[in-house]
RNA sequence: GGUGGAGUGGCCGAGAGGCGAGGCAACGGACUGCAAAUCCGUGUACACGGGUUCAAAUCCCGUCUCCACCUCCA
């Protein structure tokens, strides 16, 4: 069994074999550091992360680079806006992002390069493509660089598009391009801009475009040629159209396979800033569990839409305490690894395009038998779901012990509340030896009114924060 | 105008010719002093209209609705 990835490219389903074996490179999209991340921008970090660990599981040794774009267009402008430089205003909503990741329990790419840290790497694939006959720099004195899309036959291939049949350019000025069509590759610095936001080049001051960036950093970091390329589908045109153009104009093979996530939705509409700042996952994760928002984004297929409401988020996270409900009674009982050889079916699924959604149901069903056999008592079969559910849970990168979680975990105070708690436990299981239900009672609301709760268990009561 | 995706039971969300994924919620039962948790059970869902087939949510034809991209949005 193998897995099988559907590639945006070829439009289907196709066996993954990487270039070189036992190793897979994966070059993945990242934010433009603008504002504050929402959860349909850390969707695709959260479907990435899972397709790591799958790829990790499955004996690969996993080189993911995601980038930050920290210099573009609407950076300038809002920072402007705001008064602010426009690095720390980027630098800004990078922390924020990183903060995001480790909410959601997400694992550092390997590396992850700024857009302005690699302008030398960019200036010299756009000298190629010039030297190539591939791109041009504008007849207007601009500055401007442009990439010539007449000039590449295959442009329009990634994702279906005829130069012939697209929109016409509504845009009346071309800015001194040959062709509506062609995007700019190095933008001529312009009167009023920051002079911190240009650099040196052949072409006088100016700054990078957007597409460049992308493949001047995957060809620096995964060479020439590299496994996978990632990102919301919203980038398949014109991003990643341009970034296969200009790469493979150049000479560079790029992205053997392309794999893009869907979005988010909310009332029906891919989610965008303007909807407002409650769907930032700052203010998400204060409302939920991160890992039952984490379990959210997951659950359903990373090809699929999602439809945001609380309502849903509220299921992730009862459907995930059923998990840890489990996990926490089973783990009581003795000790665990997680398994490295998972069930079969669940192994299919992920191998199936990661089809999440059949995998965490082989989870749901692990947890089933589990909690079947703590009632029967048989030991060896809580044992042996525990692990599987445990090395599944490991997969979606919600083990609840996973260090991922560590900075989020309640502190050292644990062993103290359990004290404290026990000791009132205590108290009430002798008030209902002599059934005194009064008291018992009592005890069991006042800690349930400071927000635990208290289950009896054939091995005793249990409490839970 | 071009390109792509979607419409599934109360809700979320898979599947893609034949045995009702899974979760959440609800109801009934078991267990419990009462709960909670857990287990067992309960559903004749696939936008609409035709057609193909022994068999269609899945294929074909038509219709409707929604969304996205073609504007530096994950």
């Amino acid at each position: 069994m193998t897995l099988t990835i559907y590639d945006t490219g070829r439009g289907a389903k196709v066996p993954f074999v990487p270039l070189v074996d036992g190793q897979v490179s994966i070059y993945c999209c990242g934010l433009t550091v603008q504002s504050a991340p929402h959860l349909g921008h850390i969707r695709k970090e959260a479907v990435f992360d899972v397709l790591r660990r799958w790829l990790t599981a499955t004996g690969y040794q996993v080189t993911l680079i995601t980038n930050v774009t920290d210099i573009d267009d609407k950076i300038l402008a809002k920072s402007a806006e705001a008064g602010v430089p426009w690095y720390a205003h980027a630098y800004t909503f990078e922390r924020e992002l990183h903060n995001a990741y480790a909410a959601l329990g997400l694992q550092a790419p390997t590396y992850e390069p700024r857009a302005t840290g690699h302008i030398p790497e960019m200036l010299e694939l756009v000298q190629q493509l010039i030297d190539r006959g591939h791109a041009y720099v504008a007849e207007d004195g601009s500055g401007d660089v442009y990439f010539d899309v007449r000039s590449w036959p295959t442009y329009g291939q990634l994702s279906g598009q005829k130069l012939a049949e697209m929109e016409p350019a509504q845009d009346a000025d071309p800015r001194g391009k040959r062709d509506p069509r062609d995007f700019a590759l190095w933008k001529g610095y312009k009167q009023g801009e920051p002079l911190t936001a240009s650099w040196p080049s052949p072409w006088g001051r100016g700054r990078p475009g957007w597409h460049l960036e992308c493949s001047a950093m995957a060809g620096k970091y995964l060479g020439d040629a590299f496994d996978i390329h990632g990102g919301g589908i919203d980038l398949k045109f014109p991003h990643h159209e341009n970034e296969m153009a200009q790469s493979q104009a150049a000479g560079r093979p790029f992205a053997q396979y392309w794999m893009h996530n869907a979005w988010v939705t909310a009332s029906g509409e891919k989610m965008s800033k303007s909807l407002g700042n409650g769907l930032a996952v700052t203010e998400v994760v204060k409302r939920w569990p991160a890992r039952a928002v984490r379990l959210y984004l997951i659950a359903p297929h990373y090809r699929s839409t999602i439809e945001y409401s609380d309502a849903a988020l509220d299921e992730a996270a009862a459907a995930l305490s059923r998990v840890d409900t489990f996990v926490s009674r089973a783990s009581a009982l003795a000790p665990h690894t997680p398994s490295a050889v998972l069930p079969p079916k669940f192994v299919a699924a992920m191998d199936d395009d990661l089809s999440t959604p059949a995998a965490l149901a082989v989870l749901h069903e692990r947890v089933r038998d589990g909690n079947r056999a703590l009632e029967a008592g048989e030991f060896p079969d809580v044992q042996s779901a525990l692990a599987d559910v445990s090395g599944m849970l490991d997969i979606f990168g919600l083990r609840a012990d996973d260090v991922a979680w560590a900075s989020h975990a309640t502190s050292d105070l644990t062993p103290v509340v359990d004290g404290l708690v026990g000791a009132l436990l205590e108290q009430r299981s002798a008030a209902r030896t002599r059934k005194d239900y009064m008291a018992a009672d009592a005890i069991r609301d006042q800690l349930t009114s400071l927000g635990l709760t208290i289950e009896d268990t054939p091995e005793g009561p249990r409490w839970t924060m």
